[in-house]
DNA sequence: TATAGAACAGACAGGTCTGTCTATTTGTCA
DNA sequence: TGACAAATAGACAGACCTGTCTGTTCTATA
């Protein structure tokens, strides 16, 4: 059940997402998704809308297909979070989201575009990225972790720092550089958590 | 000995840097400066032509600081690599580079609005980010680690990691947290150099 | 089939953008 | 002082952008 909505916010996505938020018009997002302007302006009071609207969408997108990848890799938590980044080698080769080649990530390349850290589209992209660390954290207590919080910052920073190196320098191994280092924070983490601290 | 080019260069990195590319209309680039339009046509075939000049000014800055901030931190080069991470958390805390405040590696944000990676934008970003790994690998060497190439490429995604987290999450501690991984990754190559392997 | 809401095409206003042009002023050096 | 190069202000064209408006056509439901 699509509706015109959904055609429009789909749309954007893609582009913002291709092209960027500034650089990508109404007016190319209108022709490709085949709707009128005054159905967007029914929908949505402007282009800034659109574009937060275009973001939760990915927010929800990006983080169900994160989390379905890793449980789907392993039963055991540890393994999941290792998993994560075989999952990131797979999206920074355009394999994980149907049509759509990797360019970078869509929350920092709003962070990119809207600086000010308090533009909406600015906040939900750090939201997102919270989101990504609490699932993190409750993955890293699963797995009887020590120190879970800061594990799971630990993992997180791996994860933004092989997305930015894939998408800058063309890398997509980045994700394999970043599971090594997050194999030896894992396994430091395992023995810390059978010790007395 | 500052000509109007140099003007011209300064205030568009500036501008560019804190609000985006896309965003930044020569006209402000001009008001700001100071000067005329005509003068910025007879030393740049276009605005594209000014952004490249603009990154490659950020290029010699950015690395020249860095080496700087390393360099004076200590002799020992493996003391001179966890410091980068020390110089990352001034910047991050926009005490880096006067009356600017951290918005961001201008690279990253070049290629998120430049998202192909064949864009001359692109290229200049790419390129920074080997230069960067290229002088990393040669203070590995100089400290006598095994795999500096590898260590290089694991310190260098770590610092992009670092970055990217204090800029979306507004986070500048995120430093912190790459140089705790940092010393592990330098503490296992120093181990690993004397070992056979 | 009748009706009402939704989506349609397309013109339009008003603003902004890059890049060009002209005519004037400034600054430097002999 | 005189001459030449550089920089200036400001108007302008043409393209593009967002957002509004009008009048028509589609579609679902009663």
């Amino acid at each position: 059940m699509k509706s015109r909505r959904d055609d429009l916010v789909e749309t954007a996505l893609k582009l913002f997402y291709l092209h960027g938020f500034n650089a990508t018009g109404i007016d190319r997002i209108l022709a490709e998704s085949g709707v009128a302007k005054m159905t967007l302006y029914k929908h949505f009071r402007s282009k800034d809308e659109l574009i937060l609207a275009a973001l939760q969408l990915r927010d929800e997108r990006f983080r169900n297909w994160l989390m379905t990848e890793m449980e789907k890799a392993s039963a055991d938590p540890k393994e999941r979070l290792l998993a994560m980044f075989d999952a990131l080698e797979t999206w920074f080769q355009g394999k994980a989201f149907k049509d759509l080649r990797f360019s970078g990530c869509a929350f920092i390349n709003a962070a990119s575009e809207f600086g000010d850290h308090d533009h909406p589209a600015h906040r939900i992209a750090s939201e997102h990225k919270r989101r990504i660390v609490d699932y993190l954290e409750k993955t890293c207590r699963e797995a009887g972790l020590s120190q879970p919080e800061r594990v799971a910052e630990h993992l997180a920073l791996l994860k933004e720092g092989a997305i930015a190196t894939a998408h800058v320098r063309n890398m997509p191994e980045a994700a394999l550089l970043a599971q090594d280092m997050a194999r030896a924070v894992v396994d430091a983490a395992r023995q810390g958590a059978s010790e007395a601290t």
